[in-house]
RNA sequence: GCCGAAGUAGCUCAGUGGUAGAGCAGCUCACUCGUAAUGAGCAGGCCGAGGGUUCAAUUCCCUCCUUCGGCUCCA
C-alpha cells in the first residue's frame, strides 16, 4: 500500500506499486491522454517510471513547460538517431532542449551543408511514424564505455561523470528507442509517434563545451511543438520578429546605411537617422547637464603610453584597432576603445580638494574596438560607437550615494525611453583582473546594497566583472520580450592607481579617489537600434524623426500657409503631389508617421481638416484649433524629473 | 576568429557556359484626383573584387572582401 499525494494537498492510497501514466489514469483517461512527464518527490520522471513508495507527485501535461522541454529533448534524441542512421561513423556531443527548440552537436566525418538538413528531417520523420519506445536503462560505467567506445565525446562525458548528462558515479542511466542509445538523464515522451510537428532549423558551428580552443562541432538547431498549430505560430513569430530588424527597418525608414568602403560595424547615418539620433543624445545631454554632470570633449586618439598607463594594451590589445604610426613619428597611437583615460586626464590636471567631489565628467564619446568579425551585427555590435559615457571621481564614503542615484537616474532614463520592465546583473571578479580583494569587496557590497535599496531584482553573474572592477548592467525588456543589456555601471578601483590619482582630504592628506564607470543608454548607435526593434519602427510622436505629414487634396496653399505656421517646431512634411489621396496615405503609412493630416478644397471653407493618429487607428474630421491640440498632445517630449 | 548560407538595377528578388530579367522606386507624359499603390512610356547593370579553367564565365574552380544564421567573445 503506497500514498501518493497530488498538488492540492490531496492522498490518494494505491494498493501496489504504480507508474505515471497508470496514475494518471487512475484519475481520468483525458490526463493520462495529455500526459507527458511526472514529477515524483520533486524530481522529472518518465511517464513509466515506476512509483514504489509514498511519494509526492504532479502529473504534466501537453499544456505545460516541462512537456514541452521533454518533448523538445525527445526531439533532439531522434535527431541524433536519424543522423546516426543516416552518417554512420558520426560522433555526437550533446542535445539539449532550449528556448523554443532543441538542437544536437555532431561530429560529422566530412561537414554537411545546411541543404542536407531537409533529407535528415524526413529520416526523422521515419522515426516517428515507426513508434518506438523510450526505454530508459541504468547501466554501470564499464558497460556505457562499451556501449560507447566508438564515441569520443559520450567516453569524455562518462569520464567526468557530468550528473546533467545522466551520468553519476555509480551508475549511468541511458535511453534506447529501436537500435539508438544515448546516455541521458530524461525524462522523455513515451513514444517517438508523439514528435510530429518540428523542423530543423539551422546549421551553426559550436566548439565542444563551449571552449574556444576545443574541435568545432556542427550544431543542428530545430524547434519541436505538440501540435501543428502550435509550431505555425512559433514560425509566424519569428517572421514578426525578422520584421522588427533595425538593419531592415533602418533601411526602409532611411535611418541609416554601412558600405563596404566604410569598413564592417561602422554606419552612416542619414538625416532621417541623425535626427532620431540627436533627439536621443540631446534628451540625455540635457537629462545629465540638469543632475549634477559637467560636460567633457576628448580626442579619438591617444598616445601608447596613455593605454599603457591605463592598462588597456595589457588587458585588451586584442580588442582595439591596430596602432597608428609613420615614419616621421615612430611613437604609436591608438584609437580609443574608452574614454576613461581621457576623463583621467582632466581628473589630473589640477589638484582636487574632497570639497569638489564627486566630480563627475560626461561626455557623447565615440569609441573604436576592433570587435571580431563574426560577432557584428548591426548597429547592436559595431566596431564604432558613441556611448553615454561618464566617469565620476568621488571618495570612498561617497559610493554607495553615488550608485544609488547613478540607479534612479538610469532607471528614470531608461523608463523615459518606453523601458519600463528592468532587472540587473551583478557581475563580480573575473579571474584576469587586477586590484586587492579589499577593494574588490567593498564595492561589489556597495553595488548590491545599492540594487537591494532599489529594490531592483538583480541575479550575481560570478567572474563576469570588467578586469579592473565589479559592475552593475541594467536590463531591459522590450516589446516582444525579448532582454537587453543597456545601462552599466562599474566600480574602478584600479584606474585611480594606475594614473596615480589624489585628492586633499579635510586633513590636508592626499588620498586616492574611487572612480566609477558608466554607461547608461550604452552606445547610442545600439540603444537606437534597440528603439527601433522595441517599436517596431513606429517611434513615439517625440522621437518620430517625421512627426506630421500633411496631405493636400486640390490647392489649398493658402490654408496650407496657416497649416505649416503652426507645425512650426515640429518635424513636418507636406506631401501635395498630384496624386491620389490614397497613394498619398499609403506613403504615409508606409513611412510609419504618426500623424497625418488631410487637407482638402472643402476643408478651407469650413477651417477644418482630417487627422489620422496612427496610435488611435480612427479618423476624424475636426476644426482646425482642435487638430493643433492633439498634435503637441501626442507629441510631447517626456519630462525628466528625479 | 570558427562552422554554414549568401552577394545580379536605388530596394526586393528571378535567371543562364553564348548580347542580362521582373516588381517597386526614379524620370517623362497623360489623368486634377476626399481615405490606404492611376495608366503609358523611358532610363537604369564590370552579375562583390582578383585570379584560373574554357573558343567563350555573371554562371564552373580557387583566393579575398562584405553580409546573414550560429559558436566563441563583448574589457
Amino acid at each position: 500500500m503506497i500514498n501518493i499525494t497530488f498538488p492540492d494537498k490531496s492522498v490518494k492510497k494505491y494498493e501496489s506499486s504504480i507508474n505515471g501514466l497508470e496514475l494518471a489514469k487512475s484519475i481520468s483517461n483525458s490526463l493520462a491522454k495529455s500526459a507527458v512527464c511526472i514529477e515524483i518527490n520533486g524530481e522529472l520522471k518518465d511517464l513509466s517510471y515506476l512509483i514504489e513508495e509514498d511519494s509526492v507527485c504532479k502529473i504534466f501535461t501537453k499544456d505545460d513547460q516541462y512537456s514541452l522541454d521533454t518533448l523538445r529533448h525527445s526531439t533532439a534524441h531522434v535527431l541524433a538517431q536519424a543522423v546516426l542512421n543516416l552518417y554512420p561513423g558520426t560522433e555526437f556531443a550533446v542535445g539539449p532542449s532550449i528556448d523554443d527548440g532543441f538542437y544536437y552537436d555532431f561530429l560529422f566525418k566530412e561537414n554537411i551543408k545546411e541543404s542536407d538538413l531537409i533529407k535528415i528531417e524526413n529520416e526523422m520523420r521515419k522515426i516517428s511514424k515507426s513508434q518506438q519506445d523510450f526505454v530508459r536503462e541504468e547501466i554501470s560505467k564499464d558497460e556505457a564505455y562499451k556501449m560507447f567506445s566508438k564515441q569520443t565525446f559520450k567516453q569524455e562525458l562518462i569520464n567526468t561523470a557530468d550528473k546533467s548528462e545522466g551520468v553519476s558515479e555509480e551508475n549511468i542511466s541511458i535511453y534506447k528507442n529501436d537500435k539508438f542509445s544515448d546516455l541521458c538523464r530524461g525524462p522523455h515522451v513515451q513514444n517517438t509517434s508523439l514528435i510530429n510537428h518540428f523542423k530543423l532549423t539551422k546549421l551553426a558551428g559550436a566548439y565542444w563545451r563551449g571552449i574556444e580552443t576545443n574541435p568545432q562541432l556542427q550544431r543542428i538547431y530545430g524547434t519541436a511543438w505538440f501540435n501543428k498549430n502550435d509550431l505555425d505560430n512559433y514560425l509566424k513569430r519569428q517572421e514578426e520578429a525578422e520584421k522588427r530588424d533595425h538593419r531592415k527597418l533602418g533601411n526602409e525608414l532611411d535611418l541609416f546605411i554601412s558600405t563596404d568602403e566604410t569598413g564592417p560595424g561602422q554606419f552612416l547615418w542619414k538625416p532621417k537617422g541623425a535626427v532620431l539620433r540627436q533627439i536621443i543624445e540631446d534628451y540625455s545631454k540635457k537629462a545629465h547637464s540638469e543632475n549634477g554632470y559637467d560636460y567633457a570633449y576628448t580626442p579619438h586618439i591617444g598616445r601608447s603610453v596613455l593605454w599603457e598607463t591605463s592598462g588597456h594594451l595589457d588587458y585588451y590589445k586584442e580588442g582595439m584597432f591596430p596602432p597608428l604610426k609613420n615614419e616621421e613619428n615612430e611613437e604609436e597611437y591608438y584609437l580609443k576603445p574608452m574614454n576613461c583615460p581621457f576623463h583621467i586626464l582632466i581628473y589630473k590636471s589640477d589638484i582636487r580638494s574632497y570639497k569638489e567631489l564627486p566630480l563627475r565628467y560626461f561626455e557623447l564619446g565615440s569609441v573604436y574596438r576592433y570587435e571580431k568579425s563574426g560577432v557584428l551585427h548591426g548597429l547592436l555590435r559595431a566596431r564604432g560607437f558613441t556611448q553615454d559615457d561618464a566617469h565620476i571621481f568621488c571618495t570612498t564614503d561617497q559610493i554607495e550615494d553615488e550608485i544609488l542615484n547613478l540607479l534612479t537616474f538610469s532607471i528614470k532614463l531608461l523608463k523615459s525611453f518606453g523601458f519600463d520592465s528592468i532587472e540587473a546583473d551583478l557581475s563580480t571578479r573575473p579571474e584576469k583582473s587586477i586590484g586587492n580583494n579589499d577593494d574588490w569587496e567593498k564595492a561589489t557590497n556597495s553595488l548590491k546594497s545599492a540594487l537591494e535599496n532599489q529594490n531592483i531584482s538583480f541575479v550575481t553573474a560570478h567572474g563576469e566583472g570588467a578586469f579592473y572592477g565589479p559592475k552593475i548592467d541594467l536590463h531591459v525588456k522590450d516589446a516582444i520580450g525579448r532582454r537587453w543589456q543597456l545601462s552599466t555601471i562599474q566600480v574602478d578601483f584600479a584606474q585611480p592607481d594606475n594614473f596615480d590619482l589624489q585628492f586633499v582630504d579635510s586633513n590636508n592628506k592626499r588620498v586616492k579617489p574611487v572612480m566609477i564607470h558608466r554607461a547608461l543608454l550604452g552606445s547610442i548607435e545600439r540603444f537606437t537600434g534597440i528603439l527601433i526593434e522595441n517599436y517596431a519602427g513606429e517611434f513615439p510622436g517625440w522621437l518620430s524623426p517625421v512627426q506630421v505629414k500633411v496631405l493636400t487634396i486640390g490647392d489649398v496653399s493658402n490654408y496650407l500657409n496657416k497649416i505649416t505656421k503652426s507645425l512650426k517646431g515640429f518635424r513636418y512634411e507636406v506631401d501635395d503631389r498630384n496624386l491620389r489621396l490614397g497613394e498619398k496615405l499609403h506613403d504615409a503609412s508606409k513611412d510609419k508617421i504618426p500623424i497625418t493630416l488631410i487637407v482638402g478644397e472643402k476643408d478651407e471653407l469650413s477651417n477644418t481638416l482630417a487627422i489620422n493618429i496612427r496610435s488611435q487607428d480612427n479618423q476624424q474630421n475636426v476644426k482646425y484649433e482642435d487638430a493643433i491640440k492633439q498634435i503637441k498632445a501626442n507629441l510631447k517630449t517626456p519630462i525628466f524629473k528625479i
